[in-house]
RNA sequence: AGAGAGGUGGCCGAGCGGUCGAAGGCGCGCGCCUGGAAAGUGCGUAUACGAAGCAAUUCGUAUCGAGGGUUCGAAUCCCUUCCUCUCUGCCA
């Protein structure tokens, strides 16, 4: 979330970029936020006095007790009780308020960044690059090939659970554990430390990375437990460090986490989406760092090299694409999407979105930077590379020749195949 | 899952109703001592919020797993809850 003491400070920047993404009524929202803070420290002034007096009152009581003067203590204690329920009052009031402004906080989302286009849907996200592309009538979409190639079954998925949850078999699930390996591997090159955090997370992880309250629908929860099942590695692997402080010296922190992810996408299906377009539990390979605010735009830039560099390595075309406000999430303040094309559906899939979320996760987590004697936020990045079925869709569609699929030469060592017969 | 024990500062650990943000130790930082180092020695060493100040900083409040309660006063007593350890059970 927004620090309110920027909203204070930058109000008409921060007005002027919010205005971008469209949010109703964004100016007066600010505004009631600024009231809320100014009521907060109002009360909170207001409470430590009276603690202030009522501790007196105490201390006095006891030194009196000590020195065994038990007169006049009766007046200090019917005082002390009369502050008591004053404070209970006044307390009551000030955490009420301090949720209404936490609330506040959390329902405005990231300032986006000076180079954010204007623009209410990803129609005018801005292309920054893009392959070019020879579009051929003859390939075939992957739906029809991991049939004929028997490599992945949605119908034996259906059967096990519902749509979106496919079985992968014989070379089809080796292809699967060959890029994850590969994947892990290049960002092990890169100096990631490789996690295995938990695939369940908790409201609180939830919130801080911001996939609650914003996205809830989005999440399958665990009712019993009242735990979710992560959309994203992000979420464990950033939560990592709620609550830290961390040297300036120990920056960057990289870390790197392959899990399964898994999402209700509810309301985004339709006839536009088959095959491994979009599924309810996919795995991804996870980059996130953790940075000082002056080198973040560094490790975004280096981030998105990373990115590039593996979908090259994987020879199918791809374009890199400069998100719009309207397309922007909600606690990003820049976010570079890197799609690949799949020519047998003569489609761009996104595989990847590389965000900076400058200081907005870390206020949520109480992650702070120490640097000498001074404290202040983290900036917090993450990155896809990559995530997995509309990768394997895109090779299978960009490499399948005659009857067969080849195997891009970087995963050869992986799999231990060439290609994929029929 | 059942029985018992316990959760205190970066770590270990004392305190079990009064001036306790908390003894002592370790670690860490700065200094003295030394040719240099070790040993020794002196000082410092949590976080959040609020107030004052250009600032260094100062003052106030809260925090001894979390939340509630008793009391003039709670790390200490009571309740709820979470977590850890030991034993028993179950299990990849």
């Amino acid at each position: 979330m927004i620090e309110v003491n920027k909203i204070r400070d930058e109000f008409e920047n921060i007005l002027k970029a919010l205005k971008k993404r469209g949010i109703s009524d964004i100016e007066n929202k600010l505004q009631d936020l600024i009231k809320l803070d100014d009521q907060r420290k109002l009360f909170k002034s207001e409470i430590d006095k009276i603690n202030n007096e009522s501790n007196t009152i105490s201390k006095d009581i006891g030194i009196a007790f000590k020195g065994g003067k038990s007169h006049n203590l009766e007046s200090l204690k019917l005082r002390s009780q009369e502050l008591k329920e004053k404070s209970k009052i006044i307390n009551g009031n000030l955490k009420e308020t301090e949720n209404k402004l936490r609330l506040s906080l959390y329902s405005i989302p990231n300032i986006p960044d000076h180079r954010v286009p204007e623009g209410k849907s990803d129609k005018e996200n801005k292309i920054i690059f893009s392959s070019v592309i020879s579009k051929n009538e003859n390939l075939k979409p992957h739906w029809d090939l991991i049939k004929e190639f028997q490599i992945i079954d949605f119908e034996l998925g259906n059967n096990i659970t519902g749509a979106g949850f496919p079985v992968y078999i014989g070379k089809g699930a080796i292809l699967q554990r060959a890029l994850i390996n590969y994947f892990l591997d290049i960002a092990r090159e890169k100096n990631y430390t490789e996690i295995q955090p938990p695939l369940l997370i908790n409201d609180d992880s939830a919130t801080n990375t911001g996939q609650l309250p914003d996205k809830e629908g989005q999440m399958y929860k665990i009712e019993d437990e009242n735990l979710y099942l992560i959309p994203t590695a992000e979420v464990p692997v950033t939560n990592i460090y709620k609550k830290k402080i961390i040297e300036k010296e120990l920056l960057p922190i990289k870390n790197v986490a392959y899990t399964p992810c898994f999402r209700k996408e509810a309301g985004s299906w339709g006839s536009h989406v088959r095959g491994l377009n979009r599924l309810h539990q996919f795995d991804k390979v996870e980059i996130v760092q953790i940075q000082e605010n002056s080198k973040s735009e560094d490790s975004l830039n280096e981030m998105c090299d990373h990115v590039q560099n593996l979908i090259e390595s994987l020879e199918i075309p791809f374009r890199k694409i400069l998100l719009c406000a309207g397309d922007l999430g909600f606690t990003s303040s820049l976010t570079y999407d890197f799609e690949v094309y799949a020519p047998g559906q003569d489609k761009w899939l996104e595989c990847s979105s590389v965000s900076n979320f400058l200081t907005y996760q870390s206020n949520r987590m109480n992650l702070k930077i120490k640097d000498g004697k001074s404290k202040h936020l983290a900036h917090t990045l993450n990155g896809s590379a990559l995530a997995l079925p509309r990768i394997v869709a895109s090779i299978i569609e960009n490499h399948q020749v005659g009857d067969h699929i080849l195997i891009p030469n970087v995963l050869h060592k992986y799999t231990g195949f060439k290609k994929i017969s029929k």
